[in-house]
DNA sequence: CATACTGAATGAAACGTTACATGAAAATAG
DNA sequence: CTATTTTCATGTAACGTTTCATTCAGTATG
C-alpha cells in the first residue's frame, strides 16, 4: 500500500533546475522571478512532472483548502443537488468537499462541527437541522435555508415567492378552490414561508382554499384521509393542490391514483422543488423549481469571499415555475432523448 | 478569513501535561504509555479541546487518508446512492473522500487520475467511461461496474444473475412473450451482462423474447415505435417488459401510458438498479436492486485492504427483486410514513 | 571610479506530526 | 547487593512547503 516511488519535491526540482528552494516556491505561486530562471524552473516542473504537496502547503498556511458540507445525505435528490454543484463550485476555485453526511441526526451535526472547527476545514456550508447548534465565532459558516443568527448568512430560494407563484399559476390554470399540503416539521425555517407566499397568492387571485399540515410520523392512510374527506359525489371539493415539496406531490399523485382522480383532468398539482426523476429527465410533477447551481455557487461565494466585512443575513434567489405534466398547460414540451 | 484564535498542539498538550512530546503522540495513537502519564496526557487532551492535525499527520507519513471518488456526478440517483455510501464506509475507518464528478468526460476523468496519482490522494474508486484510462501501478485503484485490466479489481453486482432473475419473475408472473429493452452504448462491460443473463433465463423457462436495443441519441419517438410496431388489434405483442435501468423503465412507463397500455394490467414491467423516487419511499417499478451499499463497503475494503496479495479481479454482490408496482404480485407491501 | 541603491535569488526557520536512537529507571537474575 | 536486562519517557530529525532576513549582482549617481 505504501507508494514505493516517492513524489517529486521541490527540492528535487530546485536541484534539477540548479536555482534555490525558495526560487522554486516563488515560480509556483506566480511571484516575482527572473525570466532565465523562471524557465529553467519550469522546465525542470515539467521533466519531473511536479506537483505541490497540498498537505504541506496547508501545514505551512494553517489553512486546508477544504469546506466541510453538511447535509443529512446525497441520496435525495434535493441534496444530491446541492452536493454536485457545490462541490464543482468549490473544486473551481481549487477546494476541496469534506462531505459530512449527518442523517439528519442533531448530534452528528454538532459533532462534524466541532470537528471541523477544530483543526480540518477552512469553512462550513450546511443545511442542518439542530435548531441549538453551537458554530464559534471564528469558523466561517453558510447555511442553507435555515436562519441560523447574526452574523451566520443563510442561502434560500424566494420561497415566499415560489408559494405566490403557484397559486397565481392555479388560478391562471384555472383552479377555484384550491389545497396546501405541506408534511411535517422537517421543513424548517425558510421553507416555511411557501405557506404564507401561497396564502398571499390566493388572496391576491380570489382563489379560497384549504390548509393540511401533517405531523412527522403522521402516516400515508392518515393523508389519503385528507383527501377522501374533501371528495363529493366521487370528486375532489378542491380542483388544484400546491404540494409544498415534489416529494409531498409524487405521494400525493400516489394516492389520487388510488381515490381513482385524474391528475391533470380532475385535479391540478403543483409541487416545490424541481427534482427530476432522473437527473436530466422529465420532472416529477409541475414544480416550482429553486435554482440549486446558482445557491451552490451563492454559498461557496459567500464563505469564501475575502471582505468579511459585509454579511448579508438572508440571501434569497428567484424561482421559476416549470411544467412536469400535472397541470393543464396549453403548449406541451418537446420530446426529449432516452 | 484567517483564523485569529490557534488550535492547540501537541506541544501544548505536552506543556500543560508535562510530559514529552512523543508521550503525547502515543497517546493519541494508543501505543504503550505508562498509567499515570496516559491519565495526565488525556487530561490535558481533554482540557486544551486537543485534535490532531491531519495534515501534519499526512505530510510525515507521506499519506492523505484521502480516497479519491471518480464518479460522474452524485445527481443521477444510483451515482448518488454510491456516493452516499462510499462517503460513509471512507468516514468509518476515518478516511476522506474526494469527490470528482467527471461528467461522463474522458478527458476529465484522465486529468483526476493523474491528479490523484502525483500527490494528493491514497487511492481511487472509479465508475469510469474511458475505455483508454491509464492508470499508474503504484496508485491503488477500485472500479466499479468497468474491467480495466487484469490488477484492477473491479466491483458489481451479478448483472449476469440479475438479468436471469428478470426473466424468471416475468414467467413466474404469467408472462409467455417478453421483451428486453437496452439503452445505449453507456452501458460498458459488467451491466452488458444483463442481457445475456435474460436470455438465459428466458431459454430455461420457454418464454419468447424480443430485443430492442438502442443506440446513443436514439430519440425518445424511435423508442415510442418499436413499441407501436409491436402492437396488434390496440394491445401490445407482449406481455412483459425488462428494461436494462429503472431509468429506462420510467421512460418506458411513460411511453406505455401513450399507448394506453396500463402497467401492470395490460404489460408488466421489471427494470434494474433498485431506485426509489426519493431515496426511501417506493421504488419506480418493479426491479432488480443492486446491493449499493454492500458495493460500497466491497470498494472500500478492497481498497484499503492492507494484504494487498490477493486481488479478484471481479467481485459480483447478489441482487434481489423488489415489487414496485409494475408487476401483478399476489400480495402488495403495506403503507408508508410519509 | 567609488558609492548608494534596487531588485531578486538564497537558504534557514517554522508549521505539527511521527519515528527512532538515547538513556534512565525499574525489574529481574545471580 | 551488584550486574544485567527490560521498559518506557525523552528529544531530535525529518516530512514538503512558505516566509523572511540576508546577500549579491547589477545599475545609477556624483
Amino acid at each position: 500500500m505504501k507508494k514505493e516511488i516517492s513524489t517529486p519535491t521541490m527540492k528535487d526540482v530546485a536541484r534539477e533546475a540548479g536555482v534555490a528552494l525558495g526560487t522554486v516556491s516563488k515560480v509556483v505561486n506566480g511571484l516575482p522571478v527572473g525570466d532565465s530562471y523562471r524557465i529553467r524552473v519550469e522546465n525542470a516542473i515539467q521533466k519531473l512532472n511536479y506537483q505541490v504537496n497540498s498537505y504541506a502547503q496547508g501545514l505551512k498556511a494553517n489553512k486546508t483548502y477544504t469546506v466541510a458540507l453538511l447535509i443529512p445525505n446525497t441520496i435525495d435528490p434535493f441534496f444530491a443537488a446541492l452536493t454536485y454543484y457545490i462541490n464543482t463550485a468549490l473544486m473551481k476555485r481549487r477546494y476541496k468537499m469534506l462531505l459530512c453526511a449527518t442523517d439528519f441526526d442533531p448530534r452528528q451535526e454538532q459533532e462534524y462541527i466541532l470537528m471541523a472547527q477544530n483543526n480540518k476545514v477552512d469553512g462550513i456550508i450546511g443545511l442542518t437541522y439542530n435548531p441549538s447548534l453551537v458554530v464559534e465565532e471564528n469558523t466561517p459558516f453558510v447555511a442553507i435555508d435555515r436562519s441560523m443568527g447574526s452574523n451566520i448568512p443563510c442561502v434560500a430560494c424566494d420561497n415566499f415567492a415560489g408559494g405566490q407563484l403557484a397559486a397565481e399559476k392555479l388560478a391562471d390554470l384555472g383552479c377555484k378552490h384550491v389545497a396546501f399540503l405541506r408534511s411535517g416539521s422537517s421543513l424548517a425555517n425558510e421553507p416555511n414561508k411557501r405557506k404564507a407566499g401561497f396564502e398571499n397568492g390566493c388572496l391576491s387571485r380570489g382563489l379560497s382554499y384549504e390548509m393540511k399540515i401533517l405531523n412527522d410520523g403522521d402516516s400515508f392512510e392518515e393523508f389519503e384521509q385528507f383527501l377522501s374527506e374533501h371528495m363529493a359525489g366521487g370528486r375532489l371539493t378542491f380542483d388544484g393542490i400546491f404540494c409544498v415539496t415534489d416529494r409531498l406531490a409524487y405521494l400525493t399523485q400516489d394516492m389520487l391514483r388510488r381515490l381513482r382522480q385524474r391528475v391533470p383532468e380532475d385535479v391540478q398539482l403543483i409541487g416545490f422543488d424541481g427534482i427530476r426523476a432522473f437527473g436530466n429527465t422529465d420532472y416529477h410533477c409541475s414544480t416550482i423549481v429553486q435554482p440549486v447551481p446558482e445557491m451552490a455557487e451563492m454559498c461557496v461565494d459567500l464563505l469564501l469571499r475575502e471582505n468579511t466585512l459585509v454579511k448579508p443575513p438572508l440571501i434569497c434567489l428567484p424561482v421559476t415555475y416549470a411544467y412536469g405534466g400535472t397541470t393543464r398547460e396549453k403548449a406541451i414540451p418537446a420530446s426529449k432523448e432516452v
